[in-house]
DNA sequence: TTACATGCAAACTGTTTGCAAATAT
DNA sequence: ATATTTGCAAACAGTTTGCATGTAA
């Protein structure tokens, strides 16, 4: 179910962000449904299209403030754009080159066998896998 | 052993490539030794630390024209940078996120697991994992 | 009332491109 | 001789930032 918009304020409050009306939209728009995966630019035009005013550069600032206090997780893929993950629990994404879109992989299952030793003085921050899907 | 010289122009013959004095440059950098990892910047650098002139343009012209024949592997780290791997084949990374370098893992006995069904009418072009490693 | 957030436009970074001069075939 | 490549500078895309104005606490 979506979070409440009180949810929401408490939420960004437990990240030390101030609810401002644009934190609260755009935390309506990246939480309300399941997850979602989403870029400044996308993200900008779907706040425009519900007709809640936010500035790109506030879009920008947002995504990486939500990125800092772990409210979203940046996705690397090749390319200028970023990508920012509502999910940010540890899973793996499919990759739809044809489209440019990211999908979750829906499995706890998924592993990584095999790795050798880590470099001396490292530890596993975390795994990135990006299974690059082709149509076909 | 480093390819010889001749042997760096059939290469570039061999990808459909004019064997020009620039790309003979780079390429010699790139393949003298083994796997490498290079940003347009880095190599630009080196190509001026040799005394080898070439522009920040034909860098990244020849770094796409490499890649798209094939003989260099684009590794999608977030950020803006774009890196080059010489190694082409099959392979995974670990990324020294302190350091920002990326380290090739050589092992092939490394799988991933546990892939729920593709989506529809889609198949594997390939697979990256970036394992990223944190200092401690 | 005070510190923080927003919006705009300007700045910045990495990358690509148009075009005249240079080079490979 | 002809087509391709190079280098430069200008164009570009995505992102960040400085600063005056607006807002949350």
């Amino acid at each position: 179910m979506p979070p409440a918009t009180g949810e929401i304020a408490k939420k960004l409050r437990g990240a030390g962000l101030r609810p401002t009306r644009q934190r609260l939209d755009l935390a309506g728009l990246l939480f309300a449904s399941g997850d979602r995966h989403v870029s400044a630019e996308s993200l900008h035009g779907e706040a425009q299209a519900a007709r809640l005013p936010v500035s790109l550069a506030t879009v920008y600032n947002t995504l990486n403030q939500f990125t800092a206090a772990g409210l979203l997780r940046e996705v690397a893929i090749e390319g200028n754009r970023s990508y920012f993950d509502t999910n940010t629990s540890n899973h793996f994404h499919y990759f739809l080159e044809d489209k440019g879109q990211l999908v979750d992989i829906g499995s706890e299952r998924v592993e990584v066998f095999g790795l050798p030793a880590l470099p001396e003085g490292t530890r596993i921050d975390r795994i990135d896998v990006i299974v690059r899907l082709k149509r076909g």
